[in-house]
DNA sequence: CGACAGATTGATCCGTCTCAAGCGTGGTGG
DNA sequence: CCACCACGCTTGAGACGGATCAATCTGTCG
């Protein structure tokens, strides 16, 4: 998978850092630099009117971002520390005209993120907190290949970017942890730390909708 | 703005035609074609487990969908008679190497519509039903010139496709038109006929967002 | 080790969903 | 062209889940 982006590298392109809680760039600001995500963890959002915030999605190594060709659609920013490979977008650009799979690359990126984000919009309109948070478990263990054989998972963010990224409060977000903590399906360590149980392991070899249908929903 | 999607048209196409209620393509399928939608309206959705259904984007003449290079991401549906020009994908990533628009035009519009959805995830998860709905016609008058100067709207969907835009149950639905007519923002005429009255009117040449704030939430 | 931001817990409120009847419009057939 | 029928929209009453407000607790970091 790495492979895949290194199309991108007979671009102009520059390592940089972001500390954590750093804004990358802005809504609205114009673009002219695209990323790979090579390490730590990057948030996308919107935020709203009365400072409430939308989470639309959390990026990890590998991630490209800020492929926007005019100016930026959503506001990024470093949720950990995080380093990332710069590209040129008119570099890019003119790549395309040498390599046909920079377009194949670059659509196939944007489709992804938009099919992720779709079904994202379904799961936190149609499923009750509880179900939102294993639906957010379920999809961080795809992203870790580690976390998805041992069930151990070390959170890079905070309750209250999960709470944002499943718009939930952070007080509905501790009622749902302590739920399905009490239920058996995780165990906690500190704040950051917590693993799937065997129960919830058995259980996700299934698809996510038989998952959060079937088991989370009736009292244990 | 169609001058701008007849990059395609050198491209291998033809023209199709669909009538209401018919799907499509359905997620999952493989892609192997593309489409402009010439006249009519197309609903882009996620069906989950229960029956449940999102409605991710209403798609009005202009627009194209269904650029996906492996496999579908989400349904597409026609919500009233629809005529499109199919692109053969294939041939468009052929054009691609002679083309650089190419590239330029399908990126912006998945982009386009990542934005568009990022927002729309933002509006539905934060604002009560009454400013959804304002929301979601100040959204049609985008795409409609004329009905951003007169204010009429003819609206090509029934109330249960709103619902599930705005992911709002029909009665919560019904009610919230209800309220923006006792307060005197809009007037129905029949099931599918409405406009927005001076006093919306005037409020509307503000942003959305001061809109929504200041206007919706207080009694009359 | 100490302090502070972030997480937890409890009590209560409010908005939306749900279930159950009545409409009314728009489309159909006579 | 009009009358009728059916589906979709409307309206009401009640229940429920998440939000809110406020106090306390606890990891984490200096």
């Amino acid at each position: 998978m790495l492979a895949a982006t290194t199309v991108f590298d007979r671009a102009s392109h520059w390592p940089a850092r972001f500390s954590k809680g750093v804004t990358i760039y802005d809504e609205g600001e114009p673009s002219a630099t695209m990323y790979r995500l090579d390490r730590g963890c990057v948030r996308l959002q919107v935020n709203g009117h009365g400072g409430d915030r939308q989470i639309i999605s959390f990026l990890f190594p590998g991630d490209l971002f800020g492929f926007c060709l005019d100016e930026r659609h959503a506001s990024a920013e470093a949720v950990t520390e995080a380093e990332v490979t710069c590209y040129s977008i008119a570099s890019v650009l003119d790549l395309n005209g040498r390599s046909a799979e920079v377009l194949v690359e670059l659509v196939n990126r944007a489709n992804g993120a938009f099919g992720e984000l779709a079904h994202h919009v379904e799961k936190i309109t149609h499923l009750p907190a509880a179900e939102r948070l294993i639906w957010f478990f379920n999809w961080l263990t795809h992203h870790d290949p580690t976390a998805a054989a041992t069930g151990v998972i070390r959170l890079p963010m905070n309750h209250r970017d999960i709470a944002d990224y499943l718009s939930l409060k952070p007080e509905t977000l501790s009622r749902a942890f302590r739920l399905l903590e009490t239920r058996g399906y995780i165990q906690r360590s500190g704040r950051r730390g917590l693993s799937l149980t065997r129960h919830a392991l058995a259980l996700r070899v299934r698809s996510p909708e038989e998952f959060t249908a079937l088991e989370a929903r009736p009292a244990a």
